[in-house]
RNA sequence: GCGAGAGUGGCGGAACGGUAGACGCAGUCGACUCAAAAUCGACCGACGCAAGUCAUGGGGGUUCGAAUCCCCCCUCUCGCACCA
């Protein structure tokens, strides 16, 4: 899913030449990645380890890992690569532990970049897509990811699509989806709808024109029925990060409020009053005027009949419909001199105000302005001089002085000014009150309200899954009858003229209708390539399936067991996707209403900056970074800035390329320094020091293995110090190890790694003869092979292999290591002492040791026992195995 | 603007409320080498001769004890419905 990137460059392994020739010269035995990975992944793909069946019956447990899938843009990114990686760990794990893994692999095939490598360089968006496909799979295979490949699929083949248009169909019968008008981005002079990146400035990307909102005919997807079921399962997610639940929460957004009509003193193009949605009925007293969205139906009758009114509302359109930029634009409003009446205070009436912040998506459209309490409103209130009336007082807050200045108050306090809610507690006992009062006259009523709209998935592009609908003048709305699909996109289109390329397709969309026969005409708008991720989850289940899913394979491989990708869809895509398994569910594809049983959300992948003095970006490989953080250009010598470390990105032109990493050091080096560097839900910077640590771990314990003993033939007469003291490592690191991955701590299982391995190199210098410390060498060894397996699968196998001679296997076969417990404890723990919380020494003890023991040897602690001389201890902790702290009088 | 996160040495980070800085990168010194690379060893938060003091974005609080829990603030990042 992850966008960006270009059609593969030519590789340059220089690099790796000038770091390693000497190394291979100088050093003797050398782990060679470039024989030894694609020798694997043969050995792992002629094995068929990865492969698995639509429905096993091999008894094993499931396990389905899957990370979000690519979009196509030709190159995989450090992103990829990070995803990808962090997903292997689990899968290759997960194996090891006796689990049958679904690990697929697809392409998130449709989307705007096809079309606008058509438009720029008229190369058609199939040929496009279908050439970064075959590029990116090159380039995801040489990273060595257990993926069964035989379920590859991508989204635009149209055996995948044929199966969305039954499911959209099959939506239809069972009216989740619908149709209606909706307001899009309007690209007057190109003639197109944009996308909101599309919309720069209030302008269109290309044309540079003014972008106005525009209501076109719409399908939608009911994604709104399921709210209250969207936000109540989000407790069962319990593997999910709670910020992404809560995000989903917040986005559901559930309130509880009121519906409350407002009658215009007097009517108004046959409008007689504004329905108002307000979570705040209890500052109903504390009105000041009522506002109205710029596309509300009295905003149209109002510029009916007034210029400056339609002068105003022409602005709004010219705004763009996407809520961040209406929403962090200056607030601004007409007064249309209308007036309405206040539903409790007999003779009151308020102006009527267009206002630009005001959404016509959510609630009513309209709201009543209650400045003192509403910071919007307050806003809104001070520039256009409304009047401010306090009607919560703060707590401690003097009723006759109680003002608000610059910040509205919304918290809890008591109400006042407000008649017969005088004195209740605001907002929830007023708020009753005030619903109970508005329903017993008759003027509205309490009503729970969702911020979350139904999903508008109509898009007029080309490059998406046809609608499988046809209208007919008669008829209406005609489905494309079964035998029909799939609609498949016609081939030859023509993006050289402004507007919708399947519009003006000469035959295309010329059908009869298929109940009467009449002439009639297909739909030529497209699906949002969202539509085509929200179920690709449950095809991987059963990938060549005629049907749409194969139910045995579905029940059995979901829901998903671990799912991965990129924080940037914690909310859209992943609302939709269940969504989505609920209306399949509904329809009878699928038994199940949550596709994903874990979540975990990556971070971005960083590097630094480069800018020339002229303010040229610079790309890392024309730069030289000097030891004392300064950098040079390599042509010329002239100085460069080292800016931010930021997201890579082609405009700021610091990229680092995954296949030229991979030609340079080799994939495992890679997948290692990706997991090493942060935790993996943090972002990351990519350092070109970083990947040379990596590079050189992967040699180091390469060159541990070479050395290593002979494998032993039986358990040794006696254990040495030195050797208890490896196996003791040995053990701890396998727990270590297998609870880091457990938990998803990838940083923390590479540096038990790093810390194991040097115990190992340790243990290698002091073995002179001793037969037990050869032996637990041995035992190190092959436990380091396969505790890096999952993270360097490569590396391991080559390791193993070479402990091994005779061994016919794999790594990537074998069962994961248990830690031997007794081999683990410790002989002797360190307590740490404490006086009033502060350090003062430390005292080792048997782990066995009692309380009064420890505490007496706390006390004897040479430096603690001088300070404590002649003080009173008023209190001693004691917590076994970690601190004693004395807490001492005066 | 609204919603959600993050902030610990030069850098990435570790740390069930219990010895802050594990491990890695960079750096310094040494060994090996004609030399360099690679490798191996030692050192490596700040101040201080030392005892010690100060240190987890800033300010308060809870606790015997706070990076960790609570409140306020600052900075950065993500999402905001047609990018994927």
């Amino acid at each position: 899913m992850p966008a960006g990137g270009q059609l593969r460059a030519d590789q340059d392994d220089g690099a790796y030449r000038r770091m390693s020739d000497a190394t291979v010269a100088a050093e003797g035995p050398r782990y060679d990645y470039r024989a030894a990975e694609p020798k694997w992944q043969a050995a792992w793909d002629a094995r068929g380890c990865f492969r698995v069946a639509d429905v096993p019956t091999d008894g094993k447990p499931k396990y389905y890992v899957l990370e979000m899938f690519p979009y196509p843009s030709g190159k995989i990114h450090m992103g990829h690569v990070r995803n990808y990686t962090l997903g292997d760990v689990v899968a290759r794990y997960k194996r090891a532990r006796g689990f049958a893994v679904l690990h697929p692999m697809g392409w998130d095939a449709f989307g705007l970049p096809a079309e606008n490598a058509a438009i720029e360089r008229g190369v058609h968006p199939g040929k496009w897509t279908w050439e970064n496909i075959a590029a990116m799979r090159a380039e995801l295979q040489r990273m060595g990811l257990s993926l069964d490949w035989s379920r590859e699929f991508a989204t635009c083949d149209p055996s995948y699509y044929v199966h969305q248009q039954r499911l959209f169909l099959d939506f239809l019968k069972q009216e989740l989806v619908y149709r209606r008008e909706s307001w899009v981005n309007w690209d007057p002079v190109d003639g197109t709808v944009l996308a909101n990146e599309q919309v720069i400035d209030g302008r269109g990307w290309r044309s540079g024109a003014p972008v106005e909102k525009k209501q076109l005919a719409q399908w939608f997807f009911r994604i709104t029925a399921d709210a209250p079921e969207l936000l109540a399962a989000l407790d069962g997610l319990e593997n999910w990060p709670e910020r992404v639940r809560v995000m989903q929460a917040n986005w559901i957004g559930r309130s509880e409020g009121a519906r409350l009509r407002f009658a215009l003193a007097a009517p108004e193009a046959g409008i007689t009053e504004v329905e108002v949605y307000t979570t705040r009925p209890d500052t109903l007293f504390g009105m000041s005027f009522l506002a109205i969205a710029p596309e509300h139906p009295l905003a149209a009758a109002m510029a009916a009949r007034d210029p400056a009114a339609a002068a105003f509302v022409a602005e709004c359109r010219r705004m763009g419909t996407s809520e961040a930029v209406i929403e962090a634009a200056e607030k601004r409003g007409h007064d249309t001199g209308l007036r309405v009446a206040h539903p409790f205070i007999a003779g009151a009436s308020y102006p009527v105000w267009i206002a630009n912040f005001v959404l016509m998506e959510y609630g009513t459209g309209a709201i009543f302005g209650c400045p003192a309490h509403d910071q919007r409103d307050l806003e809104f209130a001070r520039k256009y001089g409304l009047a401010v009336p306090p009607v919560v007082l703060p707590p401690g807050e003097d009723a006759a002085r109680f003002q608000v200045g610059a910040k509205a108050f919304v918290d809890d306090g008591t109400i006042i000014n407000s008649g017969f809610l005088d004195g209740l507690a605001a907002p929830a006992e007023a708020k009753r009150v005030a619903i109970a009062e508005l329903e017993r006259r008759g003027v509205g009523q309490g009503v729970v309200n969702w911020r979350l709209r139904d999903w508008g998935f109509s898009r007029q592009r080309y490059w998406g899954c046809p609608i499988p609908v046809i209208h007919c003048r008669s008829c209406g709305v005609v489905p494309v009858p079964a035998e029909q699909l799939p609609v498949v996109l016609p081939d030859d289109v023509d993006f050289s003229r402004p507007g919708k390329v399947l519009d003006h397709h000469p035959t295309w969309k010329h059908v009869a209708c298929p109940t009467c026969g009449a002439a009639a005409e297909r739909e030529t708008d497209t699906l949002d390539t969202f539509v085509d991720s929200s179920w690709y989850f449950a095809r991987f289940c059963s990938p060549h399936a005629a049907e749409v899913v194969d139910r045995a394979a579905v029940d059995h491989w979901l829901p998903v067991d671990q799912y991965i990708g990129g924080i940037e869809h914690a909310i859209l895509h992943l609302l939709y996707a269940r969504s989505f398994t609920r209306a399949m569910h509904k329809t009878g594809h699928l038994s199940i209403d949550e596709p994903f049983a874990a979540l975990f959300t990556q971070g971005m992948v960083t590097h630094a900056s480069f800018r020339a003095a002229d303010g040229r970006w610079l790309s890392p490989d024309e730069v030289e970074m000097h030891g004392d953080g300064s950098a040079v250009e390599k042509a010329g010598g002239a100085a460069v800035q080292v800016g931010r470390i930021e997201k890579m990105s082609k405009s700021k032109r610091n990229t680092i390329d995954p296949g030229e990493i991979i030609d340079r050091y080799g994939a495992d080096t890679a997948r290692w320094f990706i997991l090493s560097d942060n935790p993996p839900d943090r972002d990351m910077e990519w350092t070109e020091a970083g990947a040379v640590g990596a590079f050189r771990f992967t040699q180091r314990l390469f060159r541990l293995v070479e050395s290593a003993p002979a494998a032993p033939s039986g358990l040794p007469a006696a254990w040495s110090v030195a050797a208890r003291g490896l196996r003791r490592a040995t053990h701890r690191a396998i727990g270590a190890v297998t609870e880091a991955l457990e938990s998803f701590s990838y940083n923390v299982a590479v540096a038990r790694i790093y810390e194991f391995s040097n115990a190992i190199a340790e243990a290698e210098r002091g073995d002179g003869g001793d037969a037990g410390l050869a032996w637990a060498r041995f035992e190190a060894l092959e436990a380091v092979a396969r505790l890096v397996a999952p993270m360097m699968p490569h590396l391991a196998e080559e390791m193993y292999s070479r402990l091994h001679p005779g061994f016919e296997g794999v790594v990537a076969d074998l069962p994961w290591l248990e830690a031997d417990q007794s081999l683990a404890a410790a002989e002797m723990v360190t307590i740490a002492v404490q006086i009033l919380g502060k350090l003062r020494g430390t005292v080792e003890v048997s782990p066995g040791a009692d309380e009064t023991s420890v505490l007496a040897a706390a006390a004897a602690e040479p430096h603690v026992e001088r300070l404590l001389e002649g003080k009173r201890v008023i209190k001693r902790i004691y917590v076994p195995g970690r601190i004693v702290n004395f807490v001492i009088a005066g």
